[in-house]
DNA sequence: AATGAATGAGTTTTCATTCAT
DNA sequence: CATGAATGAAAACTCATTCAT
């Protein structure tokens, strides 16, 4: 019942929009009435929630997934934060409809929380790589908290605006921000080695 | 009276947020009836769009006497870069009760023509230095994009979440990414040179 | 168009009884949308109260009137209790149908307020009886209370339920209650006089 | 089962009040599943009716208790009118709480037919006095009903609104009321003497 | 008997928008 | 032009009651 409900949610919100996701049509939708919706859920905002935390996970767990499948990776090798820029693309366009909704529609009040949780887990992958390679930022979190800022904008509005770059080029591109960036030294990164 | 019911909006959207944004609060606001408020605007939607096109065509014009105010820009010196996110940043700072508000309370259809010139004019400014640094990179305009897209969001984060990063160091950072990356070449970026 | 409102609210509450006082019957009943409702009353249970202190203002005026066209009271004539406890009926079974509702199906919260309005007033009238009677309670203000309380709840119920007491019979009862009572005096009204 | 129900009913309709007394909050209170509950009871009111009429027995029964541990009424003494007086407010402030809800939340219909069971049983005891106090009113029983609602209103209101009347005081005036007019002349006491 | 998940009609309230004046 | 009273569709949410298990 629960998840006929929060299913629903989802595709109410991604075909209807977040306007037109009234706690009404959700519960037409999951052919169930609203007060049973009332009797899982204290109020709206809490099945946004729901649908949100659940996405975010399914994210996660994508970017995870396409990590193992790729095998072990090797942090002194530019192409490792290729490969995670790479995972966390195809998690994007794999619910690019619901992504549009969220990025889109919705408050961001309303998915603060599960984009902070997203927003920790790819920091956390992107510290062992950024450590392994030996950066030498004098503030490594400082870094950390920049480059995911940066990926994550970047590759939400790819997938949302496809602006004239091709996949491989804004991969290239993202590995150039983060590599380069992350070998780098700070300030002076761009100073002879 | 136009002026008028746009100030009324703008300080409506930001002292009550935008949950509270309604024709009657504005009206109000502007001591004028919500007849008139329809007389030049032809719905609620309309009258968030000018405010935003206002607020953006704002911080257009702070970053741009930023800059200027600084002298001419030697695009071979990395403080240029330094320069321009340096702008946005108290561009940005000078009315962080809005932004918060756009940021966070507006779905970003809302905002979306506003957001899209700013970075338009931004991605100008930024174009300039970029090519005159003679970059390498096989798609100027990818780059370009790439840039500002990661610029935009760790700006906007940074002003509302305040994370523990001094400004000096956030600034050094987006000089490093930006700089260090433009002067690199794609996807070579990390290669001995 | 309060006006308005608050007849058919009253209407739909003799009618319909309080359990289907709704925003939106009343709406109809005033041939009104139930936005209009709202743009003079501030929610439902402002209604009531209005309706209750009209009702209150009403009986309030009728009993004055009542006194008012009966001459003069002397004060120490034991009939003029007999003419306020008869203006009282009178004004009470004046809209009976309301003041059935009020009583047995309105909790009282609701008309508190409108309720201590008309006893002050009572007790006021009774006053000046009380004190030209030259009664020698040790405490006049007690006594007024107790007779007010008495006689309210009498007179009341005598309308609603109708027992097998003839007006002229209450109406004795009632004078010999307040009259005789009040000219007595305290705890000693039972000593030989 | 039917008690624990009934227990329920009483704690909730006390503690949180007759707008929050819902089945469903009564079947919590209870630990029994609101299905249950609907096999003792046809509907929320009767449940309701249940416990006013536990509570009204109640009340009469420490009534009785209270003129019985006082020893034999002297139906020719005064002191006997104070007596059930003193015993009814007694009974009365013994759950303040629960009088209050029934005063002035209840709707008056839902408990009408335990208010008329007290009432009667007071009447009762009362008419004992009257007649041995040889009485000379032309309709024993209109007085005993004019004194019984009289003393309840009083009784109540003053358990309730607490006026600035103490409680020794309260018993003299409702003796005085009572008594004194007991023993005047009822339909004669108009007439001069 | 007991359960408790499911119901759904119905409630109060809001607010963008209109239009006669 | 300006007004502002009037609108009314629709939203979120409740709760007495039922009925398959």
């Amino acid at each position: 019942m629960v998840e006929r409900i929060v299913e629903a949610a989802r595709v109410v919100l991604v075909r209807d929009g977040y306007e037109s996701f009234t706690t009404n049509r959700v519960a037409d939708e999951a052919e169930v009435s609203p007060g049973s919706l009332y009797q899982y859920f204290p109020d709206k905002s809490a099945l946004v929630t729901v649908v949100m935390d659940r996405w975010s996970a399914e994210i996660s767990d994508r970017v995870a997934a396409s990590l193992a499948a790729s095998g072990p990776v090797d942090v002194q090798d530019p192409a490792a934060v290729r490969g995670i820029a790479d995972a966390l693309l195809s998690a994007l366009e794999a619910d690019a409809g619901l992504l549009r909704i969220v990025w889109e529609e919705l408050p961001a009040v309303r998915h603060r929380a599960a984009q902070h949780a997203l927003e920790t887990r790819v920091r956390e992958l992107l510290a062992v790589y950024l450590s392994a390679a030996g950066l030498r930022s004098a503030d490594p979190a400082a870094r950390a908290w920049v480059i995911v800022m940066a990926v994550e904008n970047i590759a939400v509005r790819w997938v949302l605006d496809r602006p004239a770059i091709s996949r491989d080029d804004l991969l290239d591109e993202l590995t150039a921000l983060a590599g380069g960036f992350a070998s780098g030294s700070g300030a002076d990164a761009r100073s002879p080695e």
